[in-house]
DNA sequence: GCCTCTATAGAAAGCGCTTTCTGTCTGGGA
DNA sequence: TCCCAGACAGAAAGCGCTTTCTATAGAGGC
């Protein structure tokens, strides 16, 4: 059968205890020791029990990261730089080896629910969540009741692009700026003479869809230019490339569009292309978050630039306790206005 | 301190084995008795300890799917379709919700081989690896081996775009058939009257990378056209930008150039505009994979459509064991060619 | 009316590890 | 030389669950 810690102690000719402490590395074992349990260890090829040990240790070395879409480079990108850090600051160490794992809510309240209890019975060690939320005020109690239990039960909870929990204190959040960026962004369409300008905005009910538009709004307000029209719909492509013929239907003296996001923004390209409207001659068109293809969109996007690998290693540090949390419990990480060839003056 | 199994025993007025058979459902329980357990979990927010269920029955409800980059959306579309039909699956079933978590091997055999422990320590119920491996003798031998035991112990392996391990009968495999689909596609180049083609393939010690490129040899081959130049890089926007020059410098008179996959003829497509050359008027353009970008790149990629989203579907439900292994261990799963604007007739 | 069968529930023995509590032994200060 | 501190190792008590084995009722069958 499979190999246990009795069977690797008996042949060191040690007690169990000794073994743990050598694989724990959290009690001083003489070197000779040490070496003997090791060599045991590889001659028997024994592979430490993990829930076994979770039991009798109370912790577990799982470290959840939750995002809404897997697929999306958004969330790849900082899920990827978390886990990066995560395994770093693991490595250094003793026994530390961490078990990173992302999970895919794909946005829906239920499934980060489900994914949150998983993790909770799993004691992980700490969970990162990743992205925007719902604003549903039920969703938002159950989730802040829930996470507040996992404080509780010794996990550490890190939000990454996410606003932190009211009146949590345990919680360390690392908060995108959306609301400048998008007012930068549409300051910068309305410095080039731009007055009807077009917006697709993410699903209605969620914290970044909500902030972008509010920065947009207040660039509009501030210059004293009326809103244009306003579409919602998914992070995906093809929802640009469906709300720019509402869009235009809408307001056919549109001559620019700014996109939830990057995705969003090529299919409105798209759709643009697909009309025989030039960008960004006939209408200019901006994005956001600045994702790896965007530059290569043609024309380049204009669009604000998010860190995001800067900021998946920051919450991946934080989650492995390798970085104070911030003062107050969150940091506002701010977005830069990239300005490429996707916007310019309107023609007209 | 946390509520335990006994703890709801106590307030069912029921024993630990009735709780425990009411939370698994593998037993008859009287309905009566089940309802009152149930409130009593309810009401006592209880949360089943993991790592204590997870050692007592020997197995545990964590399912690793092992990527490349999880960046990189090749490997996040395959992952959020199998992790969503590990859901569906799991929720079918009495008790059965799998956490099923995405490990970032960021393409490193050690952290490959890092993670498939950490897997194995916590008794996985099924592990998927995703994507092309590394060719090396050394690291394939112990992978299989790591596999092998893996397998042994009950966790059930799915391979995902990885050709299978040779002698191993307890793996499922899904091989995408690179090999035909990069034939195809030089062939299509080749019809077009490309005789000078260039190629910027993947990490030389992959086998996806060999595979597309034995692909492209054996249409040249056949075609009775002499190979062109060849850079190799890693699966990424840039290796594509840097690899143009090179291979313009070494072929000034190409009329074509394949990539290892679509980001990486993004990059092609990047540098070739900045030498002031059209696609495809002076050069035909080809990527793999058929991400949702490429039908947006200017002109529109023609490239080899690989069924990610029903493979990931696929090998989730086999980790499942929702579908029968395929017989003979191994399917293979072709790609198909799909023609788009950036490839052309050499204007010579 | 007695016996057997089925349905349901409880008792208790672990699962494989960690960790506290005890030693035992060595070396150096008095 | 004696004693005590310090360094190391072992014994054993769980951690919270699952599951086998056993027990108890009713329900039929004869």
């Amino acid at each position: 059968m499979t190999v246990t810690l009795a069977d690797v102690a008996a042949r060191a000719r040690v007690s169990p205890a000794t073994v743990s402490r050598v694989l724990n590395g959290n009690y001083p074992v003489a070197a000779s020791t040490r070496e003997r349990v090791l060599r045991a260890v590889d001659e028997l090829d024994y592979v430490l029990n993990g829930p076994a040990s979770s039991l009798a240790a109370a912790t577990s070395d799982l470290v959840g990261v939750l995002v809404n879409d897997i697929a999306d480079p958004f969330f790849g990108i900082m899920a990827s730089a978390a886990q990066s850090a995560i395994g770093e600051v693991a490595s250094g160490r003793a026994g530390g080896e961490k078990l990173a794992v992302v999970c895919n809510t794909g946005g829906s309240p239920e499934r980060e629910l489900t994914y949150l209890t998983l993790l909770q019975r799993q004691r992980a060690a700490a969970v990162i969540l990743m992205g925007g939320s719902l604003e549903d005020p039920e969703h938002l109690a159950a989730t802040a009741g829930k996470l507040a239990k996992l404080a509780e039960a010794g996990t550490r909870v890190v939000l990454c692009g996410r606003p932190p929990v009211p009146g949590d204190a345990h919680t360390a959040a690392l908060v995108f700026d959306n609301r400048t960026g998008a007012r930068l962004l549409t300051e910068h369409l309305l410095g080039l003479g731009h007055r009807r300008v077009g917006y697709v905005a993410g699903p209605a009910d969620r914290t970044t869809t909500r902030h972008r538009l509010e920065g947009h709004r207040a660039a509009l307000a501030a210059a004293g230019v009326a809103e244009g029209p306003t579409v919602h719909g998914p992070y995906d492509r093809r929802s640009g490339y469906e709300a720019t013929a509402e869009l235009l239907d809408r307001a056919p003296d549109l001559t620019a569009v700014v996109a939830a996001n990057d995705t969003v923004a090529l299919g409105v390209c798209a759709a643009l292309r697909e009309r025989g409207l030039s960008i960004p001659g006939d209408v200019s068109v901006a994005g956001f978050d600045d994702l790896p293809f965007s530059v290569d969109a043609v024309p380049a996007l204009t669009t604000v630039r998010l860190p995001l690998h800067e900021a998946g290693i920051r919450a991946g540090r934080l989650a492995m306790g390798a970085e104070e949390p911030p003062a107050g419990g969150s940091v506002t990480v701010p977005g830069e206005l990239v300005v490429r060839g996707s916007t310019g003056a309107p023609r007209r």
